[in-house]
DNA sequence: TTGCTTTCCATAGCACCCTATGTATTGTGA
DNA sequence: TCACAATACATAGGGTGCTATGGAAAGCAA
């Protein structure tokens, strides 16, 4: 009885469960080579978004980047936490606020972007030009079926 | 600036980080499904080992499925809070005990297996079965790389 | 303008996974 | 045999994500 068996019969061999599996070491891996920058998996999005947009509100965020408005909302208050992002007062709407990356997150994004393309390249490793392009084509179809993509 | 920007420019771009929004969908899918049969999705590895194998020790579990002692643990504290799984003490070693399945795991078990293959179903709808495979190809060499298989 | 609906957030509670540690038992070499 | 190393599990503390609710402001229609 090899450990593999698991992983090679039933439901459990479905492709499903091997993009959870790597799912998994995925972010196994890139939390332990951001966590001395200070920065969390999850950050990286969000810093995405507001480098390109400046100022987002919390709603807009969660939208662009897939996940529940809660969810944004405790990813924030990390990243706040940490001194990432700023938040300033809505103009025009006292709901809301307005987020924005602090001097210190663009400071390190350079370094974030450098440790996370190490990740990237050794999770790819062995994997040809064309497979990682197969790879995102597939998980597209997958993301759209399940709702991800409106 | 469409939504789509973000999961298609720059390092979110990468198969990484689409391997793990997908991975998101996925389970947010399959909570949903197996939520009405008292089941939650980290469950299923598990079944199906002992299933197998009759009965397991807590480490065994986790070398299989691949996650971490601690969540082992808390995982099957969860599955016994359920119900599905019974721990009698190790006949050799005061420190272990070993773990089978309930009546009523084995008994719910088609159901949650016909449940899961619709599921899996909706989220692989429209990939051929030449790209599952490949899909399964590639995530494997992910998780060889990134330690998942000893 | 008033009153209803919608929208934006916050909070509570839980699933799932990880690292770091501690405790107790087992196994082993001197 | 006895002290030390290895093993099995428990616990503490977080990160990431979801659903379900509730409160407050904004939008809108009568």
């Amino acid at each position: 009885m090899e450990s593999n068996d698991l992983w090679s019969s039933g439901f459990v061999a479905e492709p499903t469960f091997w993009i959870n599996h790597a799912s998994r070491l995925i972010m196994r891996e890139f939390e332990q080579l951001l966590r001395p920058l200070g920065f969390g998996t999850a950050y990286l999005p969000v810093v995405m978004l507001l480098e390109q947009h400046r100022e987002l509100q919390q709603r807009q965020l969660a939208d662009f980047v897939r996940v529940e408005q809660p969810t944004m909302a405790a990813l924030l208050t990390r990243m706040q936490r940490d001194g990432l992002i700023v938040r300033t007062p809505h103009p025009t709407d006292a709901r809301s606020s307005l987020i924005s990356l602090s001097p210190k997150a663009l400071e390190r994004l350079p370094e974030v972007m450098a440790v996370l393309g190490d990740g990237v390249g050794r999770a790819l490793d062995g994997v040809p030009e064309e497979d990682r392009a197969a790879l995102q084509r597939i998980l597209r179809i997958v993301v759209t079926n399940l709702g991800g993509i409106p």
